[in-house]
DNA sequence: ACTATCCCCTGACGGC
DNA sequence: TGCCGTCAGGGGATAG
């Protein structure tokens, strides 16, 4: 489940490995992963450089020679690994890029097929704004959330994960941030003052760095380019942990559905 | 316009 | 042992 830290450690360590390097060739297992489709796909980027990246909430942009731009999403179980060229690919592996003057190739790998990588017709900025993808958490202000967050009717867990409002939070990160500010999930987002709009957004800027530093979470699929997992499922204090005593008051974790998502918390800590 | 729900897809897991 | 239902959660599509 990649969310922005798992993203931005991704973005680091390709950004160390791939930039520089051209794309000699493209190899479609599924037709679906790349848009619009596998041919187009090929032609525009057979011969081109990569230039930088760049990531924006959940997705992650490849700057290609030529002004050519590629957006990643890894959905749930989206991979993309950095591979020997000879290595064997498993059933699970949709797309196949063979780096030039190199012995590796660039794999993508999805078990649920929900991820894409799509060519972009205009510039990045253009995609963002045709998504309506709010800005980077990383990046927003306490009065761009203020604001957002003041003119809906849902519940705090709801337009956390709305990436329209604040780009680059999931289900998992959501839950974390709303316990250690202590935080019902149900509580109405509209009813956050300015004050206690800028202390979620010091937790939510305090708990992604410390993911990225951790290297994100792998509960079951994420790893990064190299193939290595994160570590920060080990920091989690209320995902995952239904029944488990409470770090801060010993009450039982909770679990209901929130939001149309599995979600943790405290209900005596976060009661409101 | 805004919001809630369904759907995609596979693997893991629990009940029987 | 195997079959079946449920769950996991990104976001797009669709319904209300």
């Amino acid at each position: 489940m990649p969310e922005l830290p798992e993203v931005e450690n991704l973005a680091q360590g390709l950004a160390a490995q791939v930039l520089g390097l051209t794309i000699e060739d493209v190899l479609c297992h599924f037709p679906a992963v790349v848009a619009p489709d596998p041919v187009c796909f090929a032609e525009a980027v057979r011969g081109r450089r990569f230039e930088n990246l760049r990531r924006h909430g959940k997705y992650l942009f490849f700057l290609l020679s030529g002004d050519v731009a590629l957006a990643l999403h890894l959905r749930m179980t989206g991979q993309l690994l950095l591979v020997p060229r000879v290595q064997r690919v498993d059933k699970h592996t949709h797309l196949e890029l063979f780096l030039a003057n190199r012995e590796m190739k660039i794999v993508f790998r999805d078990v649920r097929k929900f991820g894409r990588l799509k060519l972009l017709e205009g510039r990045v900025e253009e995609f963002i704004k045709e998504k309506k993808l709010g800005p980077d958490a990383l990046g927003i202000s306490a009065l761009q959330l203020h604001r957002a967050l003041r003119k809906t009717g849902r519940c705090i867990k709801a337009a956390l994960l709305d990436q329209t409002v604040v780009a680059g939070l999931g289900n998992i990160y959501t839950d974390e941030i709303l316990f250690r500010e202590q935080i019902s999930p149900l509580k109405q987002a509209c009813s956050l003052d300015s004050e206690r709009t800028a202390s979620l957004l010091r937790t939510v800027q305090k708990v992604l760095r410390s993911a990225i530093r951790r290297k994100g979470t792998t509960i079951s699929d994420y790893v990064d380019s190299r193939g290595e997992k994160g570590s920060f499922q080990n920091e989690l204090m209320v995902y995952g942990r239904k029944g488990q005593p409470c770090s801060r008051c010993g009450t039982p974790i909770v679990k209901t559905r929130v939001a149309g998502r599995g979600t943790y918390f405290c209900p005596s800590c976060q009661c409101q």
